[in-house]
DNA sequence: CGCAGTTGCTAAAAGGATTTAGCAGATGAT
DNA sequence: ATCATCTGCTAAATCCTTTTAGCAACTGCG
């Protein structure tokens, strides 16, 4: 067995041909003039040597390396990761590019350190990926990187993507509005009053500023508000249970994201209430939960595999298209809304 | 702006000795006889002018990259990825090394490619991740690759981390035994008659042989045993459902995992049983469900993170440590049993 | 025929590190 | 005084590509 690897120097040799001949010809360089027959030549000796080029020497080179970095804060806690990445990762591929995952916890100590490992490697991008879209700080970099931010903006890289998050909150109301749901409406998740003077991350304040856009278009109105600051069950649960007990005139939900629903279902569920015959509900995100709720949860999903795609796309592109790229946010109809001509 | 790379050239100069000596002292070579004063200079020199080492003329030169592959079936459909991937970046990190991420979908085909990429980039070593851990079949590597299985095994690959699933087996029923529940415990997700002669993963073989062995050391048994191939809410339900409908004597759930339990809570709320008063229920995974269920509930949690930062700690190793490495399944005690006392 | 341009190809440099082999001077032993 | 050894360091080779510069032979044109 030859233990060795096999070099571009060995196919050369193979195919009786100059070094330079072979590399030309597998690079596939546009305006050589080699002749059919050295091509064919080459492409043999290769396939028969089982010739694989070292990156590590064409890097080396040609500083481009066929990675991209993905630099997140945290893809831990958040299940929305997989989304981001599993598109990332399978767009990359189809460009025959590599992908080097980074966590910097949101630490700009860790952020600087992930940077530098990542030029270390050379590599041919940066994709910034924030689990909860904010206005993410990057540290600096070579004035010739290419970056993306992803479900994040930034003031010095303007290209970006995000979900269309303006757009499902106005299809939301829409829907609650074609299905006949024009008052008792009440909103889990944030009240304006409240909340005054915070600022939430952007693409939340999107959604509520479609939401309301559309209502007031519609001309409709909550009729009752419920805020809470982290969208968890619990919170869910305890907002909706209250507005139970203190027996709000409430004929609909429609609950910022999945896991608040999930926590409406339980209370109403105790209550004794039906979905969507009592209440219908809808909602946002498509959760690996929303599936699994009885009845499933009508709900607009966060496109995070055609986004982690878009990136990608974004990041090769030959032209730079510096500005927010929106992906729609898709409907997801299942029977928490769909059944409600039943009831 | 020195607009160029500063390369050890460029240090060696600057502290006025050889590149050679530049190069082994930034190394930290042990044996070289260079001075003190040596040192400190090319040390300071580094500093001054910032050098970093370009990685791929050092790999070129040493073949190696400190970058591991980390090659799973799906990152996508599975939460548990989370957890593995995290471990492993952790890890990776805190060794000053760098994760390449593919993916394989399962797919003999990719994964040849999946292998082909990192071995082009020549990574330091393998992690080979399934996400429900079975018998994984590697393609063909260089002798000297350095692999471990994470949540999987191998053949021809003898370093494996895996949970220990028999001891949570265990467990388990300890802790069913130990709230004083000895009868009228339905398993909901295996039944042995039903399912003779079909292999699960290796992994959940090994939760059910520890059921079953504390079982029979206690000499309790099932009072019912409920089968579904697939783990998910809707079966649980169903499941439940139908044991309820029959009126089977069920005084305890013992599910097989989270989403199965999910489902059982879904049956047992409407059929108006109050979990644990009426039913208490344990489960496994320790999914992220399992907190915001409603009562919470207790399970034996798979211990991803740590399982990821074993992995990389094996793979690093100095020595190989060729065998099955079980990490711990710890307890999660919520109020779907630990309230057990009150009812 | 002389000259310009094409065709088909190659020698050698460059990219930036590690590593081998070895040199000059000092020290110690005989 | 001679030889061997140690000390502190360096020149040059090496890893494998890509790319620049250019060569020799041929064609076409006036």
């Amino acid at each position: 067995m030859g233990k060795k690897r096999v070099t571009l120097a060995d196919v050369a040799r193979l195919a009786g041909l100059s070094q330079t001949a072979a590399s030309m010809i597998l690079t596939g360089r546009p305006d050589t003039r080699l002749s059919a027959e050295a091509h064919a030549r080459v492409h043999a000796a290769a396939a028969e040597l089982g010739y694989r080029p070292n990156l590590a020497a064409r890097a080396l080179r040609t500083d481009k390396t066929r990675t991209i970095a993905f630099i997140s804060d945290v893809v831990a806690t958040t299940r929305f990761a997989n989304g981001l990445i599993r598109g990332t990762l399978a767009a990359a591929d189809e460009a025959g590019h590599v992908v080097l995952l980074l966590e910097t916890g949101g630490e700009p100590a860790r952020e600087v350190q992930a940077i530098e490992a990542a030029l270390d490697r050379q590599v041919d991008g940066f994709i910034f990926a924030a689990m909860r879209a904010r206005e993410v700080f990057v540290p600096a970099l070579p004035a010739a990187s290419r970056v993306v931010m992803l479900n994040a903006t930034s003031r010095q890289h303007p290209v970006s993507v995000l979900p269309d998050e303006f757009e499902a909150g106005r299809a939301a109301i829409r829907l609650l509005d074609s299905a006949g749901i024009r008052d008792g409406l009440a909103l889990i998740g944030h009240n304006p009053v409240v909340e005054q003077g915070y600022f939430r991350s952007e693409t939340v304040s999107r959604r509520l500023a479609g939401i309301r856009a559309e209502m007031e278009r519609l001309n409709m109105a909550f009729v009752v508000e419920e805020s809470c600051w982290n969208w968890e069950a619990t919170h869910g649960y305890e907002l909706v249970k209250g507005l139970l007990d203190r027996r709000a005139p409430i004929k609909a939900l429609l609950c910022l994201n999945d896991r608040l629903a999930f926590g409406a279902y339980q209370a109403l569920g105790e209550a004794g209430l039906k979905i969507p015959a009592d209440i219908p509900v809808i909602s946002f995100d498509n959760d690996e939960l929303a599936a699994d709720l009885r009845p499933g949860l009508t709900t607009f999903a966060l496109p995070h595999e055609r986004m982690g795609q878009e990136a990608v796309r974004l990041l090769l592109a030959p032209e730079i298209e510096p500005f927010e790229h929106l992906i729609p946010m898709t409907q997801v109809l299942r029977e928490s809304l769909s059944n409600i001509g039943d009831g």
